[in-house]
DNA sequence: CAAATATAAGTAAACGTTTATTTATTTAAT
DNA sequence: ATTAAATAAATAAACGTTTACTTATATTTG
């Protein structure tokens, strides 16, 4: 028999992503997405079951799995939390920059009910108790070194503004001069840092 | 002659946000818009040019003009920095709050590039120099009260937590016991407050 | 060790439906 | 009677998905 062309499923998956970034989620359909790949449409249906399951595994599995790895590369639950906080934002930082179309729809995440409800369904499945990060935000609050927040709203306030000011720098690239450095981000990172110790 | 009815008018721009907000906006027709609405599709082409025109006018003038007004009321550029930020994060989760639908787009705006661009456009075309907030932050930098970021670096570390909060009271809307209040905002925009200040 | 077979991978072209938008007509108020 | 507002119905193009067919390879056969 023959055998699955690899090289396919990623050229979907890529231009997918390449696609979204460029026109919108809004203007992803399969048939325009089949060309971009250079393959038949039906093929897309050979490897997912239709649109709304592509479009899911697209981004749990491949964009949110990806970067999920890229921001806990080199990081411990044990490590002091400037330590820690300081290595998730620049490890986000970095894969980020290297990966417009990922993130192009991680934005859509928040957005699309779809993707927002696929989610929200994975992040209960894992019951969100063996990621690190929670472990690691559970050992700084009772070790009393930082507020005692609830985990969404330490994640809201540790995440949001560095989404965001990934966000301007992308918008910064077509402008004369890039504000958003790798030093401006360790300062924001420790006005937020700060605003979190107890 | 006969006179346009503003019922009409409202009605479609009610209705699409209803629909972006339940469905996304990458289902949203104007077909499907003309029925929720009760007119004929020919009706919202005698009010706008096209489907772009619809959506940026219906994101810049409806829902960010007045989400605008809204946190800047009782605001004033020359206030305390801690008691002006917290009014605009009160004024903002208030109104918020109260229109799902239009925070729903709102989010969007991050994530669509076509919603992106306008909002780009329309900061840049106003220059950004006469918005209050411009002028608050400007004031407490140059009082040397808060640290020395570009605007764009401070809303982004002034607003997007709140809008990231804003996000989870809705999503704990469908759960048990609600941890976005109006004590946890406090605590929050307090520790936001605090990173910044010298 | 070729040639034949089996079979999943892949395609071209089509399906009925929905899309954004328009044409031709009717309606309502001055 | 006039005129813009509003509509019902239609347009071509694009949509998600499927049908019917071809291709490529791993295995079996002679």
């Amino acid at each position: 028999m023959r055998p699955k062309s690899l090289e396919k499923e990623e050229a979907i998956r890529t231009m997918a992503l390449q696609i979204i970034a460029k026109e919108g989620l809004e203007n992803l359909s399969m048939q325009k997405l089949a060309k971009a790949a250079n393959i038949s449409p039906r093929t897309i249906y050979l490897k997912y079951e239709n649109k709304e399951d592509f479009l899911i595994k697209l981004f749990i599995e491949e964009v949110l799995g990806n970067y999920e790895s890229a921001i806990l590369e080199d990081f411990s639950p044990t490590m002091d939390f400037t330590e820690g906080v300081k290595k998730i934002w620049m490890n986000a930082f970095q894969y980020l920059k290297n990966n417009k179309p990922s993130f192009a729809l991680i934005k859509y995440g928040k957005s699309s009910p779809l993707l927002n409800k696929a989610y929200q369904q994975k992040n209960i499945k894992q019951g969100d108790y063996f990621s690190p990060i929670h472990n690691f935000l559970e050992l700084n609050i009772t070790a009393g070194i930082i507020k005692n927040f609830p985990h969404d709203v330490l994640r809201a306030l540790l995440n949001a503004p560095l989404i965001d000011l990934v966000s301007e720098y992308f918008d910064y690239l077509d402008r004369p001069q890039q504000i958003i450095t790798e030093e401006m981000l360790t300062e924001c990172c420790e006005s937020v840092i700060k605003g979190l110790l107890k």
